[in-house]
Parts: C-alpha cells; sequence; structure tokens
DNA sequence: ATAAATAGATACTAACCCGTATTTTTTAAC
DNA sequence: GTTAAAAAATACGGGTTAGTATCTATTTAT
C-alpha cells in the first residue's frame, strides 16, 4: 500500500505512461526486487493503483453521498460542490485521476478500460437511483428521464475537469457549478 | 503538411507521449534528417499538429457553425449533434484530438496548454456570442447567464467525449444529445 | 558555371525503459 | 538451532527513446 500510495501520487501528477518504475523506486526507496516481488509488473501495479486507492476513494466522495435521504438537486449539488471545491487530494490543475487514466490508457490497455467502467457504472447507477427516489417522493418531475440525466451530469463532471485543467484555476468550477444548480433545479 | 498529417492520425490514436518519432518516421517514409530540418524537436511538431492541423479542423466544425442566423437552440445542437455523431474523422473510441492533448500535457508543457487554452477561448466566445444574439432577438431567456451556459455546454461535451471511451459507443453520445436538448429548451 | 543555400540520408550516442536473473537478508516453523 | 519460505537487494540485458553529427544531394542565385 506504501508503494502504491507514492506511485499513485506521482502517476497523478505525471501521467501513469511519462511515471517509469525506477521514478517509483527512487521516491518510495523500495529496491526493484522488492517492487517486482509484490507486482509482476507496471500494468498490474497500476490496476491495484485503481482498485485498492481509486476505488475507495471514489466510493466516499461520489457514491455515499448520494445515498443519503433528501432532495436529489440538493444531494446531487452538494456532492459536485464537495468534489470540485472541497476535496483536498484532487487538485485542479492535475484533473480527475479516474478521467486521466482513461484518457491515457483507453484504447488500448483494455484491462484498465474495464475496471475504469466499473467506476463510471457504479457512479451512473447511483445517480440513477438517487433520482428515480426523488421521482417517488415527488421532488422530481415524473417525465424526467433518470439516465439521461445520470449521464449529462457525469458528462458535465468529466468536461469541467478538461477545463480546470486548462484553466489551472477553480474559478471555471464555480461558473460550472451555478449552471450546475440551474439545471438541476429544471427537473423540479 | 504530409509529416504533421500522419503524425497527427498517429497520435490521435495512441498518444503524444506514446508515438515515438521513429514511429512517425516509419509510416511517412521520411528520414530523421529531413524530419529534423522542419522540426527542432517533437514538441515544436506538437504545437504545429494543433495549430496547421487541429485549429482549422476545429474552426471548421466548432466556430463556424456558431456564425449561422437563427435560434441557438438549434444551432447549439446541431453543432453538437454533426461534432459527435457526423463526423468522419472523430471517433468515439479516440475521444476529442484537443482534450487528449489537454489531459496528456497540462501542467508540463505550458506550451501546448497555451495554444489549447486559445482554441478552448475562441469555441467559449463563439457560443457566446450565439446565445446573446439569442437573448437580444428574443430566443433565450434575458436572465439566462451566456458564459455559464457555454461553460456548462463546452463541459459536456468534452465529459460525453470521455465516456465515449470508456463505453467504446456511440450509443451514450445519443443519451447525451437527448438531455442537451432537454437543457437548450429550458433556455427558451 | 559556380557558389550558396536548402533539403535529405545515415550512423550514431547517451540516456532511459521494463523486466529478469541471481544473490542476500529477514522471518517463521518445527 | 536448523530449515524453508518470504522478502528484499543488486546487477544487468535487450530494446527504445529523442536528438546530433556528418555527409550527400538537390535547388537556386549570380
Amino acid at each position: 500500500m506504501g508503494i502504491l500510495q507514492k506511485a499513485f501520487e506521482l502517476i497523478y501528477v505525471k501521467g501513469y505512461q511519462t511515471t517509469s518504475i525506477d521514478d517509483i523506486l527512487a521516491t518510495t526507496q523500495v529496491t526493484k526486487g522488492a517492487f517486482y516481488y509484490h507486482f509482476r509488473n507496471k500494468d498490474e501495479m497500476g490496476i491495484a493503483i485503481i482498485n485498492e486507492l481509486l476505488k475507495p476513494g471514489f466510493a466516499a466522495a461520489f457514491i455515499e453521498p448520494l445515498h443519503t435521504e433528501g432532495d436529489p438537486v440538493k444531494i446531487i449539488y452538494d456532492m459536485m460542490y464537495a468534489i470540485l471545491m472541497k476535496n483536498e487530494l484532487l487538485k485542479v490543475e492535475y484533473g480527475c485521476p479516474a478521467a486521466n487514466f482513461t484518457q491515457e490508457m483507453a484504447p488500448w490497455h483494455s484491462d484498465f478500460t474495464r475496471v475504469l467502467n466499473e467506476l463510471s457504472q457504479e457512479w451512473k447507477n447511483a445517480i440513477i437511483h438517487c433520482i428515480r427516489k426523488g421521482k417517488k417522493a415527488g421532488r422530481i418531475r415524473a417525465d424526467v428521464k433518470s439516465e439521461q440525466v445520470a449521464v449529462f451530469i457525469m458528462s458535465g463532471y468529466w468536461g469541467i475537469r478538461n477545463m480546470g485543467k486548462l484553466n489551472n484555476s477553480r474559478s471555471v468550477y464555480l461558473i460550472y457549478l451555478k449552471q450546475l444548480k440551474d439545471y438541476l433545479h429544471t427537473l423540479q
């Protein structure tokens, strides 16, 4: 886990392909023998980072908030606000770790893409579930298509991460969040 | 331009970092001497690809459609539909070339980020302009914030490109487009 | 025709890459 | 205390990388 943590930090900042195993060894003070005792190769370590580090963090920040009771509009907005503005691990200049992996590995590394797709599907299902609950409670219009809304919200998130990288400033997050709030209110 | 074209095709599919100069030389049948006569180094070629190839193609598909007269809702939706569903150069499994570059290069290669930011700003300004015209013509509500909407639309685009990569299917584009249409109608 | 500038070809370097083979140290079991 | 397994250290191999040095060929200008 120590190796994975440090490796993740390097990869999050530099990218997977450009982070060499020697880089990881240098910063972790781990020798090559130890590294290859724990991981068969670099890709196995990459997959381990996603499963052991990314998934738990993702579940805490992206999934769990959606399971709380209340107004979906508020729940979804608050989740997004927390992810973009409060989360101290995710820096605006380095974007979303999951999106970085996706962009870099798809479509060539199918192992990565499959695991990342699982992440994405979990989020999607949680959003759909949250909206369906809101519809039953009369908080969301009955004609709202849950899946469409989920996909729309997710795409907005990944896109604003990209714009944040370009602008290297959270100010674009705030602009996005304002419009997200307006959009969510149209679902009521 | 021949080198740039072939190099772009390789980079679009494989990524910038993982496309070696030797790869480019092999597919272009150009020798190393010729290559380094025209470009000082790899990054200069990368910047040239963005300026000489990406920018013109971007202007044609992303900017020009926004300059036509008419209903912004229809104009913006049609533009997005054409980009996602009709453009034969942009494949769903390889995503958006500009987004790929951004994801891969930011924040370390400031030359790339700066040029890509110019692209992004041009698109943003064109969308803002389109919406402002719509407001003046009474086609868009007066209280709509043009910049917020522009950022929201752009983030949706870049995000859905990411999801398309993950799913490797245009079906997710269609789901997104439906909700985009609904969203745009709320601006009227 | 000659000189100069442009363009292209070839061979090479020095650094870096991932992964392996081999050896050494540490830990645990009996 | 001996043995065996687990864990870690080291050195190296085979291949790739971006970029350079050097040489040759082709235009262009005078």
